[in-house]
DNA sequence: TACATTATGTGAGATAATGTGGTATACAAC
DNA sequence: GTTGTATACCACATTATCTCACATAATGTA
C-alpha cells in the first residue's frame, strides 16, 4: 500500500520532470526533504509505470527513446488539450451516457472524466477504456477487433456496427484538421467512418480540438459543420472558420490555457 | 444493518474528503472521537463502494490519487508478480503469437512484454491491450463488449467466440486459486469460461500465479492440471500440490523475488 | 427484559515507508 | 586501461500504520 505522502511526492517528481525535462536525484531529494534513496525508490516504481526514465544520477522524460508516437502526441499542446478537456467535462453530469472516439485530446478528456461517476461510456480506444473502466461505477462498452493505428483503437465495419447499437446523450470526437471550406477532416477513412457513426448516435455532438488543427486540411471529410453542436478549443478561429461555424449553428467554447 | 451513528460518521468522512481531497486516519479518529481502527473499518466499506481510496495512513478521493481497486491489487505481491513476469517473458520470442487473459499478474506480464517486438496479442483486457497496442510493431486483437469487473475486461460468449477465431503459440492465464484436489479455480464463471477457451487455442499453456493462491479454493474450476504445460510462481507448492502438478506433467518454474 | 446482532476497542503480529551504512558499479579524467 | 569520485544497490533497523482475532460495549428486536 502506498502512503498519501508517497503518491503526492511521486506526482511532484513527474510534474517536475515533465516541466523541466530532467532532474537530478540530489536536487529532488533536497527539494522534497527526503533521502536520495527514497527518490530512487520512487523512481523505480515510476520507471516501471513508464512515467520517467532513470539515468545515472538523474531522471528524465522516458520518451527520448522508444516512445510510442501516440504518447508523444499526447504531450504536444498538452496544456491546451488539458484545458479543453476540463472545459468539456462541465457539459457532462454523473450518470450520463457518452461516446468517445480515439485521439489524444479525447484521451486526456477521459482522464478528466474520472471526476465523474456512474457514466456509461462507448469507445473504440483501449486507452480510454482502460482509463474509465475500473473506476467510479462506470460502465464501459468497447468495440473489439484489431487495434490499429498508433493509438490502439478498433476501426472498420465491426467497430462501426458496434457503435450503431447504442444511443447516447453526448458524443465527443477529435479530428485531424478543421477547414472553413471542407469542415472537420481526418487522415484516415476508417477514422472518419467511425466518427460519423458516433455523431449519428448522440444528441449533443462535440468536437474537441486544439487550435493547431485550424485552417489545415486532411485526406477525408468527416461531416458537415451542421452535424455538430459544439466546438471546444483553445483559441479563436480565423474569420472564415468562425463564420462557417456560426452559419452552421455551432457553439464555440474557447478556453485559455491554465 | 448499520447504526445511525455509524452511517452518519461515514457521511462525515466522505464529506470531509470531498472537501479537502484527503484526510489522515489519525486526524479523522481524533475529530470524530473514535479509534483509528473504526475509521479503518469505515474506510473499508467506503472503499468497496468506491467513495474513497485507502492509502497508507490516509484516505483520498479516488480520482485524485488516480487509482482504481485494480491498480491497488496490482501492487499487492507486486515483487512476486514482477519476478514471475520477468521469468515468463523468457519463453516468448520476438514475433510470437500470444493469448493473455485478464489479471493483475498478466497485466504486469504485459508490461514486461514491451521488451519484445512484433508480437501478435489476443486479449480481453483493456489494460493489456493498451500496454501493448502502440509499441514495437505489435498487433493486438482485443475482444470487445461490456468491460466488466474491477479490471476492465470483456467476458461472455462474444468474448469467448472472439478468442475461438485464433490459434496461437502461447497462452498465459492468471487464476484465483490453485488447489491440489480441484485444480486451477476462479471466482467467476465468466472468467473460467474464457480461460478455458484461451487454453484450448494455444500450443504452450502457462499459468502465472503468485504463491498466495496456493491451497485456496474459489467458486469455479477452470480446467484440469493436464490442460496446462507450465506454472510460473514464486514459491514451492506444498507436497500435495506438487504431486498433483507432477502427475499431470506440469513443469513448475519457481522464481525468487527481486 | 432477554437475546441476538452490530459496533467498537485493544493488543499482537504483519506490512509499508524511510533512512543509514556498507559495497558494487558507472562515469570521467588521465 | 587505471584511478578517483559520485552514484546506485542492497541489507538492515526503525518507526508508523495496517490487519486480524478476540473481548467488550452498544444497539436492535422479540
Amino acid at each position: 500500500m502506498k502512503s498519501h505522502k508517497t503518491s503526492k511526492r511521486m506526482l511532484t517528481i513527474v510534474d517536475h520532470i515533465q516541466q523541466l525535462g530532467t532532474a537530478t536525484v540530489a536536487e529532488l531529494a533536497a527539494s522534497l526533504g527526503v533521502s536520495g534513496e527514497t527518490i530512487r525508490r520512487d523512481a523505480k516504481t515510476l520507471e516501471q509505470k513508464g512515467q520517467v526514465l532513470k539515468l545515472h544520477g538523474a531522471l528524465a522524460l522516458p520518451h527520448l527513446a522508444g516512445e510510442a508516437p501516440f504518447e508523444r502526441r499526447l504531450r504536444e499542446h498538452s496544456d491546451a488539450k488539458r484545458a479543453i478537456a476540463k472545459r468539456a467535462i462541465q457539459f457532462v453530469e454523473d450518470g450520463d451516457s457518452i461516446m468517445i472516439d480515439t485521439g489524444t485530446t479525447t484521451s486526456i478528456f477521459a482522464q478528466e472524466l474520472r471526476a465523474k461517476r456512474n457514466l456509461t461510456i462507448v469507445t473504440n480506444s483501449s486507452d480510454i477504456a482502460r482509463t474509465l473502466a475500473t473506476v467510479n461505477g462506470n460502465t464501459v462498452f468497447m468495440a473489439g477487433g484489431e487495434l490499429k493505428g498508433d493509438n490502439g483503437a478498433a476501426f472498420g465495419s465491426p467497430a462501426v456496427a458496434f457503435f450503431a447499437k447504442f444511443r447516447v446523450k453526448h458524443a465527443f470526437i477529435s479530428i485531424g484538421a478543421l477547414s472553413a471550406t471542407d469542415g472537420p477532416m481526418d487522415a484516415e477513412l476508417s477514422e472518419s467512418d467511425l466518427a460519423r457513426m458516433v455523431l449519428s448516435r448522440a444528441d449533443h455532438r462535440v468536437i474537441l480540438s486544439d487550435s493547431s488543427k485550424f485552417g489545415k486540411t486532411a485526406l477525408v471529410k468527416v461531416c458537415e459543420f451542421t452535424d455538430i453542436n459544439r466546438l471546444i478549443t483553445d483559441a479563436s478561429p480565423d474569420a472564415a472558420l468562425s463564420a462557417a461555424l456560426a452559419d452552421a449553428g455551432v457553439t464555440v467554447n474557447i478556453v485559455t490555457e491554465r
